[in-house]
RNA sequence: AGGCCAAUAGCUCAAUUGGUAGAGUAUCGGUCUCCAAAACCGAGGGUUGGGGGUUCGAAGCCCUCUUGGCCUG
């Protein structure tokens, strides 16, 4: 685990090389067919020699879930054990990380027909109003959203629309399944923010150097329906060419919100890394970075 | 060389025109159960370009310097 840019597909890579491993991208844009350049995935040579489970599996016109990560990677685990070797799985999306380890408590999947629905109504009546409602509904969840914090609101009212229940009663019900493995937990963590968000401006820069704007503008030749609302657009850096596309900002401005978004990603990578239960930090700014995994990860199989 | 205009938070700009400086954005911190590279919440930050003056009181008036822009020569 770590933080975007602080080098988890060389270290990923440097292990597959050395180690009866297969890995599983943990990474929750990585998963697009045709999103290359913006989410730094890692090139076709790298993919030769590294394979990784779970990077392009499907077009950005549709929509993946911690839900549908959860069932791929515990199916691709079982089937790595089985081949007699371990799963090593990268990636810097920690609510996917959380979802494999702990599960879902069984809640109804993603209705996009209640969404739209819900989405109209509060078209009119404005996220707050749709809050008061869930509040007469489940108050206890209403209770620990914001007024404004229009995703969960809708996602508390989908429960509720899909099953007759509330989210609370649902998540009492629910005891979460125990992961059937041993976990490892490595994350990635720069010991100097300022050195993390230098990288960070280089590589977006390196990105716009790249053709990042062309292959939006190819995206959207190829795929006419996607809007700035699809998840996969939504995407850190993908939004901001999109904009700059539609001639909200300048080139200029473009890599400077590019970064920004980039920089605000990693934030709230490392916060939900300082709030996970043993996890074993390392330096990614580490010269030896590659071997200290290494160490880790071998004593780790052996046991 | 002379004239005019501007200078306020890291950045872009506000301040009923003399009553004691606020927004957006950035930064920092946090939340997170099927969109999570998403969505949301909170915090810090300015001796108003420098110096002097007028006034009970100056971001706003006067003088001067500095910097930038425009005009005339």
């Amino acid at each position: 685990m770590g933080p975007t840019a602080s080098g988890k597909t060389s270290v990923a890579v440097a292990l597959a090389k050395t180690m009866p491993v297969e890995l599983i991208s943990v990474d929750s844009a990585l998963v697009y067919q045709g999103m290359d350049i913006g989410t730094a995935k890692p090139d076709t040579a790298t993919l030769a020699i590294a394979p990784h489970h779970l990077i392009d599996v499907i077009p950005p016109t549709e929509a993946y879930s911690a839900a549908s990560f959860r069932q791929n990677a515990l199916h691709l685990m079982t089937d790595i054990v089985r081949r007699g070797k371990t799963p090593i799985l990268v990636g810097g999306t920690m609510l996917y990380f959380k979802a494999l380890e702990n599960g879902l408590s069984g809640l109804p999947e993603a209705n996009d027909a209640v969404r739209k629905t819900l989405d109209r109504e509060a078209e009119n009546v404005g996220w707050p109003a749709m809050h008061e409602r869930l509040a007469t509904i489940d108050p206890e969840t209403a209770e620990r959203l914001k007024p404004n914090d229009m995703q969960r609101i809708q996602r508390a009212l989908e429960v509720y629309e899909i099953t007759g229940q509330t989210m609370t009663a649902l998540f009492a019900k629910q005891t979460h399944e125990m992961l059937p493995y041993h976990l490892l937990k490595i994350a990635l963590v720069p010991s100097d923010r300022k050195v993390l968000h230098e990288r960070i401006a280089n590589r977006f820069e390196q990105m716009l150097q790249n053709g990042f704007i062309d292959e939006v503008k190819n995206l959207r030749l190829k795929y006419p329906e996607l809007t700035a609302e699809s998840t996969s657009m939504r995407c850190v850096g993908y939004r901001q060419v999109l904009e700059h596309l539609n001639g909200t900002y300048d080139a200029k401005e473009l890599c400077e919100r590019g970064i920004f978004a980039t920089r605000q990603l990693a934030k709230r990578q490392l916060t939900w890394l300082r709030g996970m239960e043993g996890v074993l930090d390392l330096d990614c700014l580490s010269t030896d970075l590659n071997m200290l995994v290494s160490n880790k990860v071998k004593s780790f199989i052996r046991k």
